[in-house]
DNA sequence: TTACGTGCAAATGTTTTGCATAAAA
DNA sequence: TTTTATGCAAAACATTTGCACGTAA
């Protein structure tokens, strides 16, 4: 499950319908770029990307707003904060395969972290969820070992 | 190193005034409220506790996040995310022990976690730091093992 | 006495909300 | 045909900024 496919759009239609909510034009816009977008996205990202697509085009900031928090409380999509100020969303667990994500602190890169270093460590019995961010450089930005730096 | 000290407050008032920054009222009331909370507090929060002490009157909230944004470029204040939209602060690593955060699910709390589960984990070498939120149910909120509770 | 910081008020950016209309069930 | 969702505009927050005045160095 690397990243989740048109299948599990359909999953989350029958989930809403299930739960009495219309599956309208702007939910199903929001879904579709959020289903194929790998890295987590602010809520002004989603609305410019809807724009680009034919099936998303006029749909108000605001009904992102409300879909991306209705797909909150239905634990369909989750938020990443990623230590800047902003609020980013994806795809919750169960959507998606659990990971984390890796920040580079030169160029801002956002990877994602598919192998949990918690996998089974003791958090105690109560904890039922976690976050995780890395920081630190990217293999773009982090000065390679025997490369060849000119010194001066 | 649980919790900073008033020797914290005075290496950290060394720091500012090496960087050719003025020790002002503000930036030390400010700074009395991080030094003795030991939870990572919002500015509005930052401000309500400034307004007890009779350091602390009077301060605008502009100086407030003027003078969270400061210690953050010096890194001796770092931001805490939560989950929730917020924006929390507190003092950073190297002023207070490494810990993370627990977070009530049921009531809200937060807890200092001490024990880092990451500890010796292999992040890649290209990791400076990170950031763990764990969520949960406290030790009140989770229905206790044996607890009488009354069947209806 | 000079540079830097602060208070104040206005500006900016983000998210939420009320309400009339439009679309889904 | 009835309920629910959307667009729009305004409101509510959160944060930043310009500028005249104060204060630390």
């Amino acid at each position: 499950m690397p990243l989740a496919s048109p299948t599990d759009l359909e999953r989350i239609r029958v989930l809403l319908m299930g739960r009495g909510h219309a599956w309208t034009r702007p939910r199903s816009a929001v879904l579709q770029v959020l289903v194929t977008t790998p890295t987590p996205l602010k809520v002004e990202q989603i609305h410019e990307r809807l724009d680009q697509r034919p099936s998303g085009r006029g749909i108000n900031r605001s009904s992102v707003y409300r879909t991306v928090h209705l797909l909150q409380t239905l634990r369909v999509v989750r938020r990443v904060q990623l230590g800047d100020g902003a609020q980013r969303y994806e795809l919750a667990d169960g959507y998606r395969d659990h990971h984390h994500h890796f920040v580079c602190e030169a160029c801002g890169r956002i990877e994602d972290v598919r192998r949990c270093p918690l996998q089974g460590a003791d958090l105690g019995m109560e904890v039922r969820s976690h976050h995780l961010e890395l920081f630190g450089l990217c293999r773009e930005c982090a000065p390679a070992e025997g490369a060849d730096r000119v010194p001066a």
